[in-house]
DNA sequence: GTCCGGGCCGCAATGTGTTGCAATAGCGAA
DNA sequence: TTCGCTATTGCAACACATTGCGGCCCGGAC
């Protein structure tokens, strides 16, 4: 039995985006690099967020070449592919959401300094106003919204 | 009739709140200089939004030795006095409010590149949606939104 | 007017992100 | 396999923002 028709019966979930990636690439007459390469395998150990610095880190280990303008360029590609998506910590600072299945934005505490998903249902208020009164469809996923936490008020 | 009692009785309007900066300043047991000075008579000449560049540009037409980091550490000063308030534009980068009267956001559209004041009004909705469904208490001003303007869907 | 303590300045280094350019190297075609 | 087009890389320079530090100078005391 080959190993392709084994792991199509071993689960219901279709291959990673990440497999996906190269083809992708290929496609729109892109090329295929070592450094993509290695960009890409970082990001497929990880899930959530991560920032732009610390992903140049994550290469650098693997590749000690690693250039911070590559992986900058390397990030926007994928972005363009939807396999990452980027916005801006309280501080202005790029973070990546890895593989965005449900956009969602920030909330950061001036306070404590805690940071929380704002979650689509709760995101969903404010899309709706923006919508409705001014006509503007928000990109929740870019935003980081300031303020003080229920245990941080004055 | 001395000048004071002139200047009294010209106006209803208080003095300006940069007038009191300087006192406010020394108040403080900080102190008054020269590049300060020159980083107000610069604001007070402008009103709305600045960006931090801009504002050691203008510095500079005055004070050829004008430097970054005194112009970022007075920013930081004069915000902790009220009189400015600093955002970040959709990028990241820093916007400062001259005397922030009323709170306002920012729309940013990715489509077209324009940049919306978000009206307190308006921004009431987010406001109250996070403070009722999760105690957090928002500040519009550090906040810029992404997304699409009505004359840019798809 | 002089002195003195400590706030402030300028500098240099660091962190983060972008961009122009010349050389390199994917990859499809022959 | 080789060739050639051009996408991509690495570098250097630049833009923006922050920070540690040594020396300066503001401003209250006398
Ligand atoms: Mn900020
Ligand atoms: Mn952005
Ligand atoms: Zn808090
Ligand atoms: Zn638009």
């Amino acid at each position: 039995m080959p190993h392709a028709e084994m792991n199509a019966g071993a689960g219901v979930t279709g291959p990673s985006p990440w497999d996906q990636a190269v083809d992708r690439i290929r496609a729109g007459g892109l090329r295929w690099t070592p450094q993509r390469r290695t960009l890409i395998e970082v990001l497929r150990e990880r899930e959530g967020h991560v920032t732009a610095t610390e992903l140049i880190a994550r290469c650098r280990e693997r590749d000690q070449t690693t250039t911070p303008s590559t992986v900058y360029r390397t990030l926007d590609l994928l972005e363009d592919l939807g396999l990452v998506r980027h916005g801006h910590g309280h501080d202005g600072r790029e973070e990546y959401h890895i593989l965005p299945q449900e956009v969602h934005g920030h909330l950061y505490c001036v306070g404590c300094g805690t940071t929380w998903e704002l979650r689509p249902e709760t995101g969903a208020v404010i899309v709706e106003a923006l919508a409705s009164q001014l006509g503007f469809s928000v990109d929740l996923s870019h935003v980081t919204i300031s303020g003080r936490c229920a245990g941080c008020h004055d």
